[in-house]
DNA sequence: TGGTACTATCGACTCGTTTCGAGAGCGTGT
DNA sequence: ACACGCTCTCGAAACGAGTCGATAGTACCA
């Protein structure tokens, strides 16, 4: 009954329901009901309650093109992420939340192989993004910068030179420190450090590094293997480590994909961990908490970046800031199995 | 000058320049620029070389909000996803190059511990998405036939009853088959196999066991260990086992996540993998390729599933096609280091 | 009865594009 | 000179919602 009842009214086809056929079947006008779905105070609660009953009855769904278009604000955010990272889904689980609280919605715009940040970016624009949060981006910090003339940007995960832009991060040498501390707490001094290669993050923890090894004194153990954010690149550090004449009591690795390369290669050798070498990760990612890995690591603390990244794009879309923010936030250690005090 | 110029021609502030202010500033109606932007023939060479010109200089980029919502046609496919898992990532991926090429663009939603699959549908709908592509999902056949009037349900990696809906997804019996087989030519005949739980995908994997072992006539080998589709769940699996008088020389877990649990377990109780016993996986997701596990699996082919997903939203779209279309790929076996002849 | 103070509702315009029929301009053939 | 086709361009009407000032309708009081 209702089915054929509301293909009449709507014009011929399978058409979804607009506005108008709602306003239509309740018998008042487009403005009531698009007040009373909504929620905004207004209509009587008689029609309220007949506009509601309608549009479920017709299962109407408000068209967000139109909504948006409509609407000088569209109450978005746009998302740039790369869905291969499990620490950016994490953190887009919070945005989520994050965003719903304040009434804000996402758009995920998303990095493949043949898909830069710059297309990525144009699609969020395109949507009508209101700001962009840009999880670890990798472009210049002028190109950013430009994009924040059209979109506040904030930056996520990453340090920037630009004094411009908002920024999310966390004090990626302080973590590296802290791991450094807890080692040497422990009793630990031979503590080599493997690299991560290029780039501000990878500069960053390797001067935690070098900083937290001088603080303790420990100058003349310094040092630093190269490497990189893979696997491959923490188990060629490893062998090197073997091929060497004496161990480190502990291996310190640039991220937890690194580190599980080193815990590879070390366990493949037959040196214990964390018996014989000590080993920590970093990022806290989904692997490291693998019960067979149990990687001693640290943690960004997704939840807290996002809800500072959302923040602030409402400082500034609502709020009126104008002035470049920098949220720096202290990462936490994550104690797990892969460190013990040295034999 | 150009910043000075265009920020005097747009009203006021900083707001983005509309098809309107490229138009005035070219000396053309906004008909003639949008089709130049759109690439449509029509306009002339030298109209068309200044719309650009002036496009450019003004960093115009169309409101898709009101494209979409002016075009009859959005060209937008909705996908849901869990960005939690690499295997969506993956397919995420191939789907927006399979949707480039034939002119799609992809609206992405994602579910999270809060949002559930309705919610992430209706944000697709909301969009005005021409079709939806769900990555597996669980809500019922029924929730899942309703959705389908309103748009195109594509559904990808997982068997329903239903027969009105399109359905992409591996023959995941046949998979567990492949395993199987692979294990018996190597000598194998004491195969074990750890279950996923409940769910379409567990029936159908362990059904592909059973039918397997049969075939082989070895029926009285037949043992299915209770599991889950997580690493716990392979570790209870591989204590059970270990308890046991006797180990089989090999077990099939019904994904990698489990299969890792396994491994984790067996060698931690000095079980050597593959010597011992062999140890495969489902899925060939991230965790597998890497090199400490480096698992054998069965690859799901994402890129095939994601073309031929695309493909059915653009039959049922742009063909014509009414009826329900169901492909079946056929799973492929990734032989790696964890499956060796039986000692 | 008239006036005030609300509340509930509506009509008409707006957002930035696309679309489409109409028409201007031009060369050609008769 | 006229009609014809052709290419290029344009004006104006959608698209489906949100916005806002205007206007009925009601209730109360003097």
């Amino acid at each position: 009954m209702d089915d054929a009842d509301s293909e009449r009214r709507q014009n011929g086809g399978n058409k979804r329901p607009r506005l108008e056929d709602v306003a239509a079947r309740v018998g008042v006008s487009t403005a009531s009901v698009s007040l009373v779905l909504r929620g905004v105070s207004g209509p009587s609660e008689r029609t309220r309650q007949r506009v509601l009953k309608a549009a479920a009855e017709l299962g109407y769904q408000a068209d967000r093109t139109a909504s948006l278009l409509a609407s000088r604000r569209t109450r978005l955010l746009g998302v740039m992420v790369d869905v291969h990272s499990p620490y950016h889904a994490e953190v887009v689980d919070f945005l989520h939340t994050a965003a719903e609280e304040v009434g804000y919605d996402l758009v995920l715009s998303t990095l493949t192989r043949t898909r830069d940040e710059h297309t990525a970016v144009d699609t969020l624009l395109a949507f009508r993004s209101e700001a962009l949060i840009l999880l670890g981006p990798t472009s210049p910090a002028d190109t950013l910068a430009a994009l924040d003339r059209k979109a506040p940007v904030i930056v996520v995960g990453r340090r920037i030179t630009d004094e411009q832009l908002d920024v999310v991060r966390t004090a990626d040498d302080d973590g590296v420190g802290q791991i450094v501390d807890h080692l040497v707490g422990l009793g630990h001094r031979a503590i080599t450090y493997v690299d991560g290669g290029k780039g501000v993050i990878a500069t960053d923890r390797r001067r935690g590094y070098r900083t937290a090894m001088r603080r303790h004194g420990l100058d003349a153990h310094i040092k630093v293997l190269r490497g990189d954010n893979t696997e491959a690149a923490g188990e060629r550090a490893a062998r090197r480590l073997l091929d060497g004449t004496t161990l480190p009591t502990a291996v310190v690795a640039f991220n937890d994909q690194c580190a599980i390369g080193v815990l590879a290669a070390l366990s493949r050798a037959g040196v214990a961990v964390p018996g014989e070498v000590s080993v920590a990760g970093y990022d806290d990612d989904t692997l490291s908490r693998l019960s067979c890995f149990n990687l001693t690591t640290v943690s960004q603390n997704a939840e807290q970046q996002a809800r500072h990244a959302v923040a602030a794009a409402v400082e500034r879309l609502d709020q009126g800031r104008n002035d470049p923010c920098e949220v720096v936030l202290s990462p936490q250690l994550v104690v797990r199995g892969t460190v013990a005090e040295p034999a």
